[in-house]
DNA sequence: TTTATCTGGACAAAACTAGGACAAACTTGC
DNA sequence: GCAAGTTTGTCCTAGTTTTGTCCAGATAAA
């Protein structure tokens, strides 16, 4: 089967459908085909009744051309050239970062309104008669419609985040089997867990490395945080719950995290937690802000501010915090940290 | 006495009614039909009064050339493939769909990493290095493709379970970092958790309640199984790690489950297992099989022997017993537990 | 009996093609 | 800075091919 194999060099034997071109390029079948028409971009061949059937080649010109007018290119200007001509062009304008705007487009958050609250505390409720019922096709259904309905922070704040508070709750007073509580979470873990891949990833996202500390396992928060922060073009370095300061710090280097984010929430008054913290901040260049959440980081706010981490107040905040320190415009707090970090 | 070889490669025995394929496949059975009469898209054995029947061998064609479609290829394209010519297909389309964005993609020649060697050692090796140069797209890359390269099934059995023990390995011997380890486990937890979900349910499935007992923290190994089960039409009911046995047995019973499974890895000699089994086996009723998987399995054998419970040498062995159990549901007694709606 | 599957064919929806229209965004010339 | 022209993405129509669904009458299984 030598025909479908990909060769190391761009193949020219044309065997994609427009459609399948279509995905890979991002381009629409509209546009392709328009292309075509005006300026000769590509001139697939034909199969025997008329459809058009690109090549490796064709694919990767279009992608380049793509990229050229992402650039800020014009199309008549680039269509003509050659593969290699089209590669020039597109290296140099990266090396000079044309980028920066496209960032911002492209991760412009689409803003749905939040749903009014009772609209959500019926879904809720949905929500937690489906664990009841331990109807999991159901729950399951359910959190996919309210992601479509609206932007996903929005969702994770008014639909997860009270969905959680709930069944904790429930379960706290024996209205809900530990069974149902069981069920709800190890579903909610994937379900979060996999919200932070529904982004395209370009490589030069700068990196948040998301965990919770020494004896805190509860790591639904802290994953709620690595999807929110993706779609404002973090790339989330997730560690899971229970991570030693000293492995967030050595991730923090290896990686080259911009910064860290931590959740606590049980056991709340955790003897380990001042000095897990005191240990990170210590270890972790100054420059790298410490973001702390989750429901018991108010028990701990002195000891936030005497080593100088953040508290934001919501995730809306911690939201608006990191796009500041993404776009540079980040202030932080006066620095009493120095110090410590001797 | 099942090998690696019989489960690598895809058994070829004829069994299946078209129904059942239609489930396990998502496509409708009316479609199967058209595909075989137009396309001979699968040439399934006959019975001896001329009902189809299918081999897996055939509900792994269809399942890829399904994927394949949604890629954008034409259905008179991959029809004539072979299956390692579809899963070369897939997988090279897989591993350029950054679908729709490809926009922010920064120049990267994309012909870099021809077809991967299709050895499983290699493949681990690769997905090592990617988590020790803490890599995380990469991570995710090889192990979406490592999941069209063969079959589910298979996939745990040559990657997954190779890639866990080496990973626990080496993070004990100190060659690999605990924020290393964190990382490909939670990941691992996110990957693992969503390839439940590549089946379609139906609601007729029979259930299996799947976790680990109270303290057993580790959940992987259950979440293989739950994915495993999924394959051959069985709804994991699956309540994450840590359950105690009366909660098992009320999920179990709420839930009209035909069966629970259970998996032990660490710690091995926790005083509270011979308590927790004891309990599920005597609140549950008798009809019900409890499998005993894992690592630490074998440290209970005597116990496990002595309360009547199963424990399967291997994910290979559990599926087949699972089969089994499954079959018995079409000779004998039909108890139609608890039809979902839909 | 009722339900599931079989065959062959009909039909309809979806996808593709060609040619062209249109409006928004952008350039150019003054 | 404004008007006229150009570029470019999207959409429309109408005809073709490809693909999904449905039907009827017969046979088999539950």
């Amino acid at each position: 089967m030598a025909t479908l194999e990909t060769i190391s060099s761009v193949d020219t034997s044309p065997r994609h459908p427009i459609r399948l071109v279509a995905n890979r390029t991002g381009l629409t079948v509209d546009l392709i085909r328009a292309w075509e028409k005006r300026y000769h971009v590509v001139e697939p061949a034909r199969s025997d009744t008329k459809r058009r059937l690109y090549s490796d080649y064709d694919i990767e010109r279009l992608r380049l051309i793509r990229i050229a007018k992402q650039n800020g290119r014009r199309l008549v200007d680039v269509a003509p050239l050659t593969l290699e001509a089209l590669r020039d062009v597109v290296s140099e304008d990266s090396r000079y970062e044309v980028s920066q705007d496209v960032q911002a487009e492209i991760y412009r958050p689409s803003w749905t309104s939040p749903l009014e609250s009772s609209e959500s505390a019926d879904d809720i409720d949905a929500l937690l008669f489906s664990v009841q019922t331990m109807d999991q096709h159901r729950f399951d259904q359910l959190l996919q419609e309210g992601l479509v309905k609206q932007s996903l922070p929005a969702f994770l704040q008014t639909v997860i985040g009270p969905l959680l508070a709930e069944i904790g709750e429930s379960t706290r007073l024996g209205k809900m089997r530990i069974a149902h509580e069981h069920m709800a979470t190890a579903h909610l873990r994937t379900f979060i867990g996999a919200l932070r891949f529904r982004e395209t990833y370009t490589g030069n996202e700068p990196k948040i490395v998301i965990t919770t500390p020494t004896g805190q396992l509860h790591e639904l928060g802290a994953l709620m945080v690595a999807a929110l922060v993706s779609v404002d073009g973090w790339l989330p370095v997730y560690l899971g719950p229970n991570t030693p300061a000293d492995e967030i710090a050595a991730c923090a280097m290896q990686s080259g995290a911009r910064a860290v984010s931590l959740s606590l929430t049980y056991p709340a008054d955790d003897p380990r937690i001042p000095t897990e913290l005191t240990r990170l901040r210590s270890q972790l260049e100054s420059k790298i802000p410490v973001f702390v959440g989750g429901s018991a980081a108010s028990h701990h706010h002195e000891l936030i501010n005497r080593l100088g981490l953040l508290s934001p107040k919501s995730l809306d905040d911690l939201r608006h915090s990191l796009n500041m320190l993404r776009d540079n415009r980040f202030q932080g707090i006066a620095i009493p940290w120095n110090r410590l970090s001797r």
